[in-house]
RNA sequence: GGUCCGUUCGUCUAGGGGUUAGGACGCCAGGUUUUCAUCCUGGUAACAGGGGUUCGAUUCCCCUACGGACUACCA
């Protein structure tokens, strides 16, 4: 085989894909992109007590979302099928047995017939002294295994259909070396590991298996993973030896932490700080519980790459926005933190912020539309885009633009009561009168054309600015906000601005 | 408890034996906009603590503290 790059995203079907699943996919795929690679996605479900309906569809939305496509995955051709699939290890299944007895035989694995109910006495009676089980070389010879018991036992126990695991023999003392990309050198003495299942009662493999066989049989060149993987690094190095195959690269990525108080980011800290954690909303199949999602929040794909991209990497010069096939040129595993980042709401709005301005208005105008319509609003899309050049810059999300733009498409109903209060005296009807007055002669309607007219006529009227535009801006707008005037004007029309005018001092005069 | 990993402004981070420790988000102030916001300019703010090594340590080493992950026939 070539030593292509190739990675894999191993996510479980257990429920919606978090945001720091998302972002190991993410490095996955720029780590593979960078090195000419292929990133493949790989449905471990091994535990059927644990499945979720719907979470594997999910995963792959939600990659489709961000634009994170997977090269070989459960519904690629069938070219790839053949070559590597599947691409779910519940089809996987009949694979791995031969591998369990592969290293029975080699005597790296035993049979271990201890009950569940068994062990967790163990672990009790050990709890009470203050102490820890751990089944390995310590105590492995006096529990109920293969290592135990004589060789017809062993046979007979299994003849007779008696439940039993396949247990991974630990080497005893031994300085095992491994290396992680981006922790370095790591020392773990053999002696505090523990005879992992590999082979469950149930005949599916268990994670450990089940991955490294996967991994090897896919030609899985560098797995980069959560941090909770770090402690089973070892065990995973061991099973390859184990095997005698070659080991991938490793590399763990740290985790993303809740914005405020310990711990890492989890569901119910964006239900309670009101951010999404999620990708895409989630409602679960057994509660009915509806989780929000990026998308469905009003933020960028883009811009959640981007960001997510930042949380524990960052390419060393000053540059934060970045595309994805920049970040893919820039990607490097070795600049990848050690620590864990707390996850930062109020960034992830800026971004969306910066995301929103680099859009074209008329994608942005049509993303609008769904918005308009919601408020009873149909009108052509060249108005709505006009619209939408004036007020995305104070916009985070599109989302935004109805509060910030409905005086475009609605005339106020009502006025603002301290403005209304300030800005309209004794004179104001008059001069509102007159102004509806110049600006209905106005030929060419235009913004700059209307504002130079209007202010000639102020400084003829030798009145102040203050006398007249903030009650124009109240009579359009209904309150001090919004665009400039004479933007406004010119976009609204001169009917609607005429009209508007007299209206508001029909309510205010 | 045990094992492993980590620790630069409030947050994300750059940097690295001699720097005014840089940027971004947030916050504050000023400017622009006779509006609000955006925007621009400026400001606030950090090397967890203690020992070494060294002429010199935030940077290298050790200890402590704190944080985190793991410790299932779950992944």
């Amino acid at each position: 085989m070539s030593n292509k790059v190739r990675v894999r995203f191993a996510p479980s079907p257990t429920g919606p894909l978090h945001i720091g699943g998302v972002r190991t996919a993410l490095y996955n795929y720029l780590f593979a992109k960078k090195n000419g690679g292929d990133f493949l996605l790989r449905i471990e479900d091994t535990d059927q007590t644990r499945y979720v309906e719907g979470a594997e569809q999910y995963i792959v939305d939600a990659l489709n979302w961000l634009q994170i496509p997977y090269d070989e995955g459960p519904n690629s051709s069938v070219e790839i099928q053949q070559k590597y699939g599947p691409f779910r290890q519940s089809e996987r299944k009949d694979l791995y047995k031969q591998y369990a007895d592969q290293l029975i035989e080699s005597g790296w694995a035993y049979y271990a017939f201890d009950t569940p109910e068994e062990l967790d006495a163990h672990r009790k009676d050990h709890e009470e002294k203050g102490k820890t089980f751990i089944y390995n070389w310590h105590n492995r010879l006096k529990l109920n295994n293969s290592l135990k018991l004589s060789a017809e036992e062993v046979q007979e126990k299994i003849n007779s259909g008696e439940a039993y695991v396949i247990r991974f023999k630990s080497p005893q003392d031994e300085k095992l070396q491994l290396n992680d990309i981006i922790r370095g050198d790591i020392e773990i003495d053999t002696n505090i590991l523990d005879d992992k299942v590999l082979f469950k009662s149930d005949g599916m493999p268990t994670y450990h298996l089940a991955n490294i066989v996967d991994d090897h049989l896919m030609d899985i060149t560098h797995v980069i993973r959560g941090e909770e993987w770090l402690p089973s690094m070892a065990l995973h190095v061991l099973l390859y030896r184990a095997f005698d195959w070659q080991a991938p690269e490793f590399a763990h990525l740290p985790l993303i932490l809740k914005p405020t108080g310990k711990g890492k980011l989890s569901k119910r800290d964006g239900d309670k700080l009101g951010f999404p954690v999620f990708p895409l909303e989630w409602k679960d199949p057994a509660t009915g519980d509806v989780s929000r999602g990026y998308k469905e929040d009003g933020y960028f794909n883009d811009a959640v790459i981007n960001f997510l991209a930042f949380l524990g990497w960052n390419p060393g010069t000053e540059q934060e926005i970045f595309s994805l096939e920049e970040l893919v040129n820039a990607f490097e595993l070795d600049r990848v933190h050690k620590s864990g980042a707390r996850f930062d709401p109020d960034k992830t709005k800026w971004y969306n912020h910066k995301y929103l301005q680099q859009k074209e208005d008329t994608d942005l105008a049509t993303r609008f539309l769904p918005f308009l319509k919601e408020n009873g609003i149909e009108t052509a899309i060249d108005y709505v885009e006009n619209v939408v050049t004036l007020i995305k810059e104070r916009a985070n999300f599109v989302a935004d633009f109805w509060d910030l733009g409905s005086f475009f498409f609605v005339a106020p109903t009502e006025y603002d009561a301290k403005a209304s209060k300030k800005q309209w005296k004794e004179n104001t009807n008059e001069y509102m009168n007159e102004v509806a007055q110049v600006i209905n002669s106005i030929d060419t309607f235009e913004s700059t054309t209307i504002e130079a007219v209007v202010k000639d006529w102020i400084a003829s009227k030798e009145l102040g600015f203050g006398q007249v535009m903030p009650p124009l801006r109240l009579a359009l707008v209904g309150e001090m906000k919004g665009p400039h005037v004479f933007d406004i004007i010119a976009l609204i029309g001169k009917e609607e601005t005429v009209n508007r005018l007299q209206k508001a001092t029909q309510v205010l005069g």
